[in-house]
DNA sequence: TTGCTCCTCACGTCACGTGAGGTGGC
DNA sequence: TTGCTCCTCACGTCACGTGAGGTGGC
């Protein structure tokens, strides 16, 4: 709820960790792993100050994790291939290039799209055998409450 | 491929972990820690032995626990008390009693819904995240193609 | 006898959790 | 000054991976 008094919108590193759902334990590793850039400049045993930015870039990351599955150096690459591809691009370039870019960026979407639909079909067909399970187990109940034949 | 010559229908621990898609050292762990049975009697040292059961039940846990996203000793309780109740069930008890073991298998099966649905539902958002990146990135690619105005 | 898979330690790894002891801003 | 959160080691943990050295069945 408090920021520091003379930076107005910056969050310390408990505040972050509650937005988005994890640990400060978990923002300094992925800060050591080179997965968000070092929170500012920082005098050496100062405390971490993060905008909304990063508690947007962060959250991404956490989410990305849990749903893909990917390891963290996957999860690197693939944000860091993303970025590069985002910054030549904005740099200005040749049509030519600028069509393997986006060829590029498909590639990685797809691949990110075959690993969700996997996950979420096995979900899906263990959702209906949990479901044909809570009908029978309810059929069970209604035979035990009152077999009124 | 090939069993043992005098015990026909019993695998090795290697060609389980094929069949399942793990590591034998997985298997071990699991067993270890309690999940599996210990794969029946066995001299020490001597080759563990499944039969098409002991497959089946490992196939489950292997996949309960990636879907559900459980520790293991939370899927170890998780089991246990599954396998208690079908016990209890099996072995013939009052009218009353049977009632309680159908309503916890329905908080059971419930609180696995729970879970189930809530991952569900964030790749479905996801998924339609990424398709709809997926298709500004096909539009960007037709414009780059020919711009045929 | 030669390979093959298996066995049991036991140390390594990944993604953090958890104190230990100390500093800094309201 | 008192709490609070923060800091940096650094060891612990969970779920395995990975050799090291050895035994057992075709």
């Amino acid at each position: 709820v408090s920021a520091t008094t003379e930076n107005p919108g910056l969050l310390r590193i408990g505040e972050v960790a509650l937005r988005v759902g994890t640990t400060p334990r978990t923002i300094r590793y992925y800060e050591e792993l080179g997965l968000l850039s070092a929170a500012g400049e920082r005098s050496s045993g100062a405390h971490r100050l993060y905008d909304e930015s990063d508690v947007d870039r962060l959250r991404e990351l956490v989410r990305l994790k849990g749903l893909l599955g990917v390891s963290l150096e996957e999860l690197k690459a693939l944000v860091e291939a993303e970025g590069a591809r985002r910054a030549e691009w904005a740099e200005g370039t040749s049509v030519a290039r600028r069509r393997e870019i986006v060829g590029e960026a498909l590639d990685g979407v797809a691949r990110q799209l075959a690993l969700v639909r996997a996950r979420r079909i096995e979900l899906e067909s263990l959702e209906q055998e949990l479901c044909a399970r809570q009908r029978r187990l309810r059929g069970r109940r209604r035979e035990l409450d009152g077999p009124a034949d």
